[in-house]
DNA sequence: ATCCGGATCGCCT
DNA sequence: GGCGATCCGGATG
């Protein structure tokens, strides 16, 4: 465990942090593995005028910085990847696709440019709602089942990035912790460069955790 | 100024 | 499983 990570174990906002309380800055001033395998079971909500959406996240994946070549901060800082290397516990969202959204909390001291994409959610409140912004979904699972999909159905958008995630519009909170034993890793999807690298966390079983492109190296924690 | 590829999704076969 | 939609950042000339 890193020195951060003690520092968060022993300190009194760790006690404090009880199930439905946001996560405070120092929760993700640590290692980004750590700070992406905690955040599974963890609440992602989200304020918009038409109201409250919520989801139990289920898959999450660490980018850890500039020497990891699958991470954005390896184009340092620009533009597009200011928020990503702001300070821990605030959020990165960026477009990609030209299309679709992507959400991820920054994690690591404030300019390091680490981060974890959130992947899947379950839904929890505001089933309404998502399924007005995702009327092609068929299924409940189909409306948070990817990182594009969570954003629509929560209402995510890019001007949220680099707010903190202690409060609206989007707020993070501790939920049932999900236990080692139900914990999977795989390698990272969609990426080309550091593939082989296991830096995704799942929710073993899971029926809300987005497709994956055939079988993975799954390996329990 | 131009080109390329991407942390995706939905529809097609 | 393959592909098109759609756009921007970064690299190259």
């Amino acid at each position: 465990m890193t020195g951060n990570a003690a520092r968060w174990e022993n300190s009194s906002a760790a006690r404090r942090s009880r199930r439905g309380r946001p996560y405070p800055p120092a929760f993700y001033e640590r290692d980004t593995e750590l700070v992406a395998r905690e955040l599974l079971g963890a609440v992602l909500e989200c304020h918009t005028g038409d109201g409250v959406a919520s989801g139990r996240i289920v898959e999450t994946e660490a980018y850890l910085g500039p020497h990891d070549p699958a991470c954005h901060a390896v184009a340092g800082v620009t533009e597009r990847t200011r928020h990503l290397h702001g300070p821990p516990g605030t959020a990165y969202v960026y477009r990609i696709y030209g299309m679709y959204w992507c959400f991820n909390a920054v994690t690591q001291p404030e300019g390091i440019g680490a981060a974890v994409l959130v992947r899947a959610v379950e839904p929890l409140a505001g089933l309404d709602l998502m399924r007005a912004r995702r009327p092609r979904a068929m299924r409940d699972r189909d409306l948070t089942n990817g990182p594009g999909k969570l954003c629509t159905a929560l209402g995510i958008t890019g001007d949220m990035s680099g707010a903190l995630l202690d409060s609206p519009p989007v707020v993070l909170r501790r939920g049932d912790d999900v236990p080692d034993v139900d914990v999977r890793r795989s390698p990272r999807i969609g990426i080309t460069r550091a593939a082989d690298w296991p830096l995704r966390w799942l929710v073993a079983g899971s029926e809300y955790v987005s497709k994956t492109p055939g079988q993975f190296r799954v390996q329990t924690v």
